[in-house]
RNA sequence: GGCCCUGUCGUCUAGCGGUUAGGACACAGCCCUUUCAAGGCUGUAACACGGGUUCGAGUCCCGUCAGGGUCACCA
């Protein structure tokens, strides 16, 4: 038999981390087994839908290279993938149902159950609603919906318990007489989550469900609507949820605000983001994988770090690319408790990916945000690609993340150095600095080929003739031409820069330290 | 509160009755070094607690505690 799974977003606008994990399992489980990936939309509440919010989540999903055989934009042969395009399939299940006695009409008011659920409250009971018409004859029910059509309940038995074999958290139990009816079809016809979610499961064949944990108590229902409907259960395998950064408590979608913290948005500011752009784009927010992606971080890195979130390929593995992940992905191995979404990993696993990252790939992701920051001309000519490239290749792994590109490269494509001033006090303040400055520029001057090699021997050269550590000299010019202590090494910065504009800055260095010294 | 689920270093995890409890991120120290990264070496650090079962328990059972999820005409 085929694997058949699927994910199932509400098209809220943004594409959640913990969703993406859970998606992530659902293609990683088809796609070890040959089977089929379905992207459906769940799209029953039309109130809180909009239709542009679906497409941040199409294309958070194919940056991520998760691709669906069936869904939006493809289509498929047991379509359409929005349940807001199904309402007729639902109707028509709910007869089935209604005529089979599984279902009954419930004509109690908002108010009416308001009052009921106070008094449960207030006698300290659980509320579970029973309707009126649970026990009335099928033949009556049907002829009371036509006469007059109304919200549809599920009738739960309440003779049994229901007994679930989950993929994850293994036998589950849970006595039926403790659920509630629930609403499977508002008045107006439109298909609750619990309901549509099986019908569409059982027509698109569904064989795998995966999903959040948080479902789990939803499971119950579902399992016992399946049997109404006299399909198969497909394998139920629930994810534990992700957690926030070294919490314990969900990850939520709810309250994502609070996830942008001062050192989030100072990110941001980094590259070139304002706190305009920011309100204006609620996705930007690291528990959004849009984040991730206007950070600069590889999709591949992402991408392991999920699967690795809540799996393990076994004791020591934890780069793990895609095609081994899928060679060896199975839901056994996927850890029961929660897990606690950690930056830092992720971090340094995007750096791992960056690193194996061929050099024109790597030029492409960075000059974007050089574009962003102003610091390269839009379009680009050869001259400055050729500068960028010789920059990038100078960083070698420091870059993790394509924005780091503005750390290590701002100094060679602005017009002058930005100067920190704790480097300068530090490097240039320091006595005897500036004399040594001064004296090796004439050495500086008179370098040829002015490339890394050649400028590093006649460095050490000019310090050994003088009896002192290449530390000493190193430093000071370092600073007079870049501006900061950190950077890629000295002799790279100095070819890239080249000589006219490396004597330029030192002795404009040199000019701004001496007017500030008599200041 | 009812129901359900979960508890191994700070974090992600390995472990499926016998291990000096292993690896990774982070952290600290040392080495390398022109800074920052990277790299090398070393270190700090965990079986929630209490009872059983067993020759033997992180592993099985029970209880306690803690954390989480869910209790909608949201998904």
């Amino acid at each position: 038999m085929t694997i058949r799974t699927r994910f199932a977003p509400s098209p809220t606008g943004y594409l959640h981390i913990g969703g993406v994990r859970t998606a992530l399992f659902n293609w990683l489980l088809a796609r070890r087994h040959g089977g089929q990936f379905i992207l459906r939309i769940d799209d029953t509440d039309t109130e809180r839908n909009r239709a542009e919010a679906l497409q941040p989540i199409l294309d958070g999903f194919r940056w991520l290279g998760i691709d669906w055989d069936e869904g939006p934009e493809v289509g498929g042969p047991v379509g359409p993938y929005f349940q807001s395009q199904r309402q007729q399939t639902y109707l028509d299940a709910a007869m089935r149902l209604l005529q089979t006695g599984w279902v009954y009409p419930d004509y109690l008011t908002r108010e009416q159950l308001d009052a009921e659920k106070k008094a449960a409250d207030a006698a300290k009971k659980p509320y579970l609603h029973r309707g009126p018409h649970r026990n009335t004859p099928a033949e009556e029910c049907v002829r009371l919906y036509q006469a007059q059509p109304t919200t549809l309940r599920f009738k739960i038995p309440t003779d049994r318990v229901v007994v679930l074999h989950d993929l994850i958290c293994g036998t589950c139990e849970q006595r039926a007489d403790l659920i509630g009816d629930p609403v499977i079809l508002r008045a107006d016809g439109r298909a609750l989550y619990n309901f549509a979610s099986v019908v569409d499961d059982v027509l698109m064949g569904i064989t795998h469900v995966i999903r959040a944990r948080e479902h789990l108590s939803n499971t119950y229902t579902q399992v016992l609507i399946f049997e109404a409907l006299g399909a198969k259960l497909p394998l139920f395998a629930h994810v534990p949820v992700v957690n926030e950064p070294k919490s314990k408590k969900k990850l939520s979608k709810r309250d994502m605000a609070k996830f942008v913290t001062p050192e989030i948005r100072a990110k941001l500011h980094a590259i070139g983001w304002t706190d305009e752009q920011i309100a204006q784009r609620d996705d930007l927010n690291p528990a959004t994988v849009a984040f991730y992606r206007e950070m600069g971080y590889l999709p591949a890195g992402l991408v392991n770090y999920l699967g690795r979130l809540g799996w393990s390929l076994d004791d020591k593995s934890e780069f793990i690319p895609l095609e081994q992940m899928i060679a060896h992905f199975s839901l056994e191995r996927v850890n029961d408790s929660p897990a606690s979404f950690d930056p830092d990993k992720l971090y340094w696993l995007a750096g791992e990916y960056m690193r194996l990252l061929p050099l024109p790939e790597k030029v492409a992701g960075c000059l974007p945000f050089l574009q962003r920051a102003g610091l390269v001309s839009e379009p680009l000519d050869e001259a400055t690609r050729a500068k960028v490239e010789r920059i990038v290749v100078a960083c070698g792994e420091r870059i993790k993340l394509f924005s780091d590109i503005l750390i290590y490269g701002s100094p060679f494509l602005r017009a002058e150095p930005v100067y920190d001033s704790k480097a300068v006090e530090k490097r240039l303040k320091k006595p005897g600095a500036v004399e040594l400055l001064r004296q090796f520029l004439p050495v500086l001057a008179a370098t040829e080929p002015f490339d890394a090699p050649t400028l590093d021997a006649a460095l050490h050269q000019f310090c050994t003739d003088r009896g002192i550590k290449p530390a000493e000299l190193v430093h000071p010019v370092r600073v007079a031409t870049t501006g900061t202590e950190v950077g890629i090494g000295l002799f790279d910065a100095l070819a890239i820069l080249g000589k006219p504009e490396v004597v330029r800055r030192i002795e404009k260095c040199l000019h701004l330290l001496a007017t500030s010294e008599t200041a």
